[in-house]
DNA sequence: ACAAAAGTGTTCACTGTACACCCATGT
DNA sequence: ACATGGGTGTACAGTGAACACTTTTGT
């Protein structure tokens, strides 16, 4: 172990709790868990653990997540950290939050079980322990900027998927409607799809054209932003 | 002191850093400390301090702020967390860092002798010690997303100011020159600012007027966000 | 009278938005 | 044949961007 040549200073515990979001095709979902631990063992919570001394905060928030969902390569980003002293009422901890998004199919249904895990449509959010219903809305409310700007709505979309269903994230997202016409002009004005000779059968007669990404200019674009809405 | 029923889990470091912006009227200035403590004694660096156990984190980023500046009332937000295991080279340390903006003339000589402190055009910025070049970074960065969706560009500015101050603030921003009519246009079609029967008669022989906010729209503005750019 | 900065309008291109009908297919 | 969802084009208004001359006043 490292030593310090900080004395006489507090130190404190370090949590890292994650928020993944997940689409279904109508609705955005958060996935929650039944806590653990005491206290407040057994109420809903975002899924979290505390970092180690040798770990960095991110891989704290990795091991997270790849422990309860099975998955790596998740799409993470920090969203805040919430220091109030009161805010575990069983203690001084300071927890950092990420924010996630996954594939809802990727996360299988045995996890689910093992880690008592329950996926919540926006608006139908249980009470959760703690202050963690602050991260929710407060990560609800990155989502919503983050998708204007980063076309990171893919990550919550299968690998095919069609021009109804991206457009329904987006009205999901945005909690609104868009005229499919001018929806349609926009995003393909992006360069950012691929028309594949594909069709999806499942929602009509007719079936619609299953698009995948340009991932060449989805980095471009995520990296230099993009102006949607 | 508060107990704990978390066992076996480690307690670390916590620390906040504050970066604080000013401007001269030409150029975006930070404003850097010469470090106290060892390791690094005398090095440029961030503002900081450690969280103390009862303590919240906002709590610790307002008190080095008020500490170092002897301002109150300072606009201040929570910027990001930097938990790499490695970042002070002296122990492990998490930071959370704080941007805040002041007025240039509100912080005074003699606290910048008392603490060694020293405004630095971002341009040339000398070397800082861990990973406070990143923080910077970061910071621009955020400053120039927050600029475009609220008026928090005038917190830089003294109570009364000129178009020409406001629109070299900008400027200095984005590091670009906009087109003083259409500034002066958008700037006014916001609905922010208050002609005053007064002139700033320093730069010119004609004197320009000088505006203030309305700061019952800026109260809007900000909660609602614009866009400007 | 002249130098130096302040202040002010118009045109054009583009982008966002509103709006409705035909197409393909399975039953 | 018909019912269901998929796919497509046009017209208008509003916004952003380019562009230059007149005004004021101290010296």
């Amino acid at each position: 172990m490292k030593n310090t040549v900080y004395k006489n200073t507090d130190k404190i515990l370090l949590a890292v709790d994650c928020i993944i979001f997940g689409f279904d095709g109508k609705d955005l979902k958060a996935l929650l868990v039944k806590r653990a631990i005491e206290p407040e063992i057994g109420k809903w919570s975002l899924m979290g653990g505390f970092v180690k001394e040798n770990e960095s905060v991110d891989a704290a928030a990795t091991r997270v997540l790849s422990l309860q969902t099975g998955l790596s390569e998740i799409y993470m980003e920090q969203l805040y950290c919430f220091g109030d002293v009161e805010r575990d009422t069983a203690g001084r901890v300071v927890s950092i939050v990420y924010f996630a998004l996954i594939k809802i199919d990727d996360y299988s249904k045995d996890l689910m079980k093992e880690h008592h895990a329950k996926w919540f449509s926006l608006d139908m959010l249980p009470t959760v322990v703690f202050d963690h219903r602050k991260m929710i809305d407060l990560s609800i409310l990155r989502l919503q900027e983050k998708v204007v700007s980063h076309p990171i709505g893919f990550e919550l979309l299968p690998a095919k998927f069609t021009l109804q269903q991206l457009q329904a994230l987006y009205e999901a997202v945005y909690n609104t409607t868009f005229d499919n016409r001018n929806f349609t002009k926009k995003i393909l004005s992006l360069g950012l799809l691929v028309k594949l000779n594909e069709k999806d059968k499942g929602s009509s007669k007719k079936g619609s054209f299953l698009y995948e990404f340009n991932h060449d200019q989805y980095r471009q674009l995520n990296k230099e932003g993009l102006r949607f809405l």
